[in-house]
DNA sequence: CTGTTAGCGCTTTCAC
DNA sequence: GTGAAAGCGCTAACAG
């Protein structure tokens, strides 16, 4: 099939280990062997066996992804194939492989992770979604194996991770509704044991208080998860007796549960936004004004920070700076805010 | 890290040739050394080095995957996140990893299928989107390297290929609408270059034809493309002075289009049927009534029929049978049919 | 600056 | 049935 090390050796004249310095461009080596050795892969269409590297030493230049295998979630929010790619834009251009697994449970998640290390095709790990508590995250320390978290990590200094400012991001929204002459803007969050919950609700507080608005306890709501049906439980409670102006979500799938409740209801003049910028929020009528959290950068992002932790040496990997990223999202104007 | 196959040798007290074969079920190797180093194994959490195995010649258990680079489509269509998940779910439960790259056009594609398999880390490719006279086709059959297409491949004969029953599916689409009641039914479909507007314009054809209505040409429009704009101008066209009772179309978009063309002008009445089963169909008033091409299954059966050929001897290869899978699709009844 | 050599972990003849 | 040994393609000392 295709030629080796030996090959382009000969054909340029040089032993083998001069084409693998060639390879990995050491600088010792004189600009005219570079060019003879480069003309000869060229000319044999060379292409360096990845797997006979990584054997003899070489980190391999490949990264694995775990995927949650979630179909809902996987079909209705385009985070995951948009993270992918930019993962991919990036990794391509570093010259790194891309491997991926979607799993079943967590149990699944590090097998997986298991296997991906000790098959020796894999020198780093990009985890798509961090939960409490992650096991994989566990896992991975503890064999102290290169990772980088798309999310926010439970502990943000000794881990690499990618995320939004989930904290300006609704610091943003909720002064976009004030400049539109709102003032009751209510709060519909997920599980309060969410970072994301947490950190979206501290941006709606600060943005109130540094305006001189007061909060209303009464406009603020917790749902038990992410679902539509917690967003309709959120609505039953929040639209009382009178009607805030506005009300600011952090999902979708809650902002959809809220706006049926209203639908049935009959209540309209309500202002409501989303998160996560979900196809179903584009198509749907009234268009649900939402913030994209930019996926695909968030994936870009990921495959550099873990390249760049790949890429410096070992024993300097604990103190790798900065050790994350921050996306910044973006607000989609639609019909409902 | 992870243990050797020596280590396991020395554990169970045998020869690395030994668990060597142990792994791979050689069938001369008493059940009981078996027993042995199998405990052995399991003891050490011992995984074997895909590297070392594939660069002593095994054929690497990975496949690669090579998706275009389509935003637009990637992010409408839910059929490449669903198709790749298919995928994963065959390959994983027989052991194989899976590598993915967007590619940014052809040419991109076919470098990358290039490094795949020079690198070693490959053995077989799935393409999922099969153009017209594909390079990567050409070039995959011209290195015989072992491929397996998701769409109709130009040469179905001595290509593997997965694929809709494209015929069937619009037979069926047609069928339903005459057992509503309609009798006067358009056709609404992409340039008549692709294999996929054929079969599906030979399905409506059939459909007619089989229960004895006639076709009307003046029902039949093909578009330049796939795209909205095509759909409206179809339906400037199909819905002229006397109105159909239905419109078959081959592509959501182009539904969208008609759609968009028949709300403009206070078109009423008219059933109209999409493919794909794209998500904007789903959630946009009135719901697209549309076929789902069961991407999911088509990855699946990818899956299992490149894995199949991996495993068929060399030479036995060529006539592989069977060289295709036919995946059933379903027609999704909403509020436009 | 470049060549020589040992060996990464595994598979596969070839012996016994 | 099982072991011994050579070698897959590449890299990383060690020489010079």
């Amino acid at each position: 099939m295709g030629s080796n090390i030996k090959d382009v050796a000969k054909l340029a004249g040089v032993a083998p280990s001069t084409v693998s310095r060639v390879i990995h461009d050491n600088s010792r080596i004189s600009q005219a062997t570079k060019e003879k050795v480069r003309h000869a892969m060229d000319e044999l269409g060379y292409v360096p066996n990845a797997a006979a590297s990584s054997l003899a030493g070489r980190t391999p230049r490949t990264l694995g992804l775990v995927l949650p295998n979630n179909p809902g979630e996987l079909f209705k929010n385009p985070f995951f194939i948009n993270a992918m790619r930019g993962i991919s834009v990036y990794a391509q251009e570093r010259g790194y492989f891309l491997l991926y697994s979607f799993s079943r449970d967590e149990e699944d998640e590090v097998q997986f992770i298991r296997n991906y290390i000790n098959s020796g095709w894999v020198s780093g790990v990009v985890l798509l979604a961090a939960r409490k508590e992650d096991r994989c995250v566990e896992y991975l320390k503890s064999v102290d194996f290169p990772f980088v978290l798309i999310g926010h990590a439970e502990d943000p200094l000794s881990t690499c991770w990618v995320d939004n400012d989930n904290f300006q991001a609704m610091y943003q929204v909720v002064t976009y509704l004030i400049e539109k002459g709102h003032r009751k803007i209510g709060f519909l969050g997920g599980p309060e044991t969410f970072r994301v919950t947490q950190d979206r609700y501290n941006g709606y507080i600060q943005a109130l208080n540094g305006r001189g608005f007061p909060i209303d306890e009464k406009l603020i709501f917790m749902g038990d998860d992410f679902s539509e049906e917690a967003g309709e439980k959120g609505g039953g409670i929040l639209l009382g007796e009178s009607l805030p102006d506005a009300i600011v979500t952090t999902d979708d799938q809650l902002a959809f549960g809220l706006l049926k409740h209203m639908e049935g209801n009959g209540i309209k003049g309500v202002d409501v936004t989303g998160f996560n910028n979900t196809v179903r929020g584009i198509y749907q009528k009234p268009g649900l004004t939402s913030v994209d959290i930019n996926a695909d950068l968030l994936g870009e992002r990921a495959a550099e920070l873990l390249i760049k932790l790949l890429e410096t040496e070992e024993s300097e990997r604990k103190d790798i700076n900065p050790n994350h990223y921050l996306v910044e999202t973006m607000l989609i104007r639609r019909d409902t805010a």
